[in-house]
DNA sequence: CGATGATAGTTTATTATTAAACTAATAAAA
DNA sequence: TTTTATTAGTTTAATAATAAACTATCATCG
C-alpha cells in the first residue's frame, strides 16, 4: 500500500473548511455576529477565560479583547472579574448569546453537513470517528 | 449509537487545523512566504489561473493578486498572459518555488503527520478518500 | 515583607485583508 | 457588426487582525 500524503489530506481538510466557512458566513453574519467570533461563543462555557481562549482558538490576546469587546456590546455575554485573581475576566454567556450560538452552530452543521450528505451513512460515521481520533 | 454531533467534530477539526498552521506558521515564514501564500503555491500546478486559485481557496480575488504579487517578487512564480484569452493569467512555479513549495509542505505534513500518526495507514487512505470527496 | 519575574488583559501603531469600484477582454444576443 | 452581459484581474478605500508595548495583579524567593 502506498503512503499516505500527509500534504494531501491536509490541504483537501483545509479547503473543505475554508470553504464551509465562506458558505455559511453571511447567514452567521446576519445573526450579529462573524464567524470567529461564534468559535469563540462556542468555547465560553469550557474556557471562559480571555486568555485560554486565545490558546485554545489559537488567536493572538488582542485578536480575543477586541471580539469580546463585540460579543460583550451585542449583549451575546458579560464579563466579571473574578474574586480569585483580579486580573482574570470570567465570561459569561447571556441567555441572548446563548441562543444565538445555538442557532450559529447549527448553521454550521447544516452546512457541513450538505457536505457530509455526499457520503453515504456508513462512510459519515467513518470520517466522525477518523476526525475525532485526531482532535 | 448516538448520532454524531456534527457541529463538535466541525469545530474539533477547526481548531485542529488552527493549531497547526499557528505551530508550523513560524517556520514557514523562515522559507520567505506566509503561510496562506504557501497554500496557493500548492495548488498552482492543479489551478493555474488566479479565479480558479481565489474559488479553490476561498479566498477573494484581491487577495490572491495581492499573494500572487508576493510570490512573483520573491522568484516563486512567473506568470504569463494566456494566449488564447488575454485576460487571464497563467502562473507557472519557478524551480526556486518548487522547492520552497516542497519544503513548507513538508513543514505541514510533519506538525500535521504527529496528528496523523493517531491512525494506522489503512485509516490514513480512507480519510484521504473520504476529504477528496467532500471537496 | 520588598523585589523580581510572570501572567491577564488592554491599548496603540502597523500590517493584512477585503469590499467596492474599475479596466480590459471575451461571449452572447440582437 | 454593434450592443449587452460576463469574466479576469487590478486598484483603491476601508476594515480587520496583530505585534509590540503598556498597566495591573499575582507569585516566588531572598
Amino acid at each position: 500500500m502506498p503512503k499516505t500524503d500527509v500534504g494531501k489530506i491536509w490541504c483537501l481538510n483545509y479547503r473543505l473548511l475554508m470553504s464551509v466557512i465562506t458558505s455559511v458566513g453571511p447567514d452567521i453574519t446576519k445573526l450579529g455576529l462573524e464567524t470567529k467570533e461564534l468559535f469563540l461563543l462556542g468555547e465560553v462555557d469550557v474556557h471562559p477565560h480571555p486568555a485560554e481562549l486565545a490558546a485554545v482558538l489559537s488567536m493572538p490576546k488582542p485578536t480575543v479583547t477586541m471580539y469580546v469587546k463585540r460579543l460583550e456590546a451585542a449583549g451575546f455575554l458579560r464579563r466579571e472579574i473574578d474574586g480569585a485573581d483580579l486580573r482574570r475576566h470570567r465570561l459569561i454567556l447571556t441567555p441572548e448569546g446563548r441562543k444565538t450560538m445555538a442557532r450559529g452552530l447549527a448553521l454550521l452543521s447544516k452546512a457541513f453537513g450538505a457536505r457530509l450528505a455526499r457520503l453515504n451513512s456508513a462512510q459519515q460515521s467513518e470520517l466522525a470517528t477518523l476526525l475525532e481520533k485526531l482532535s
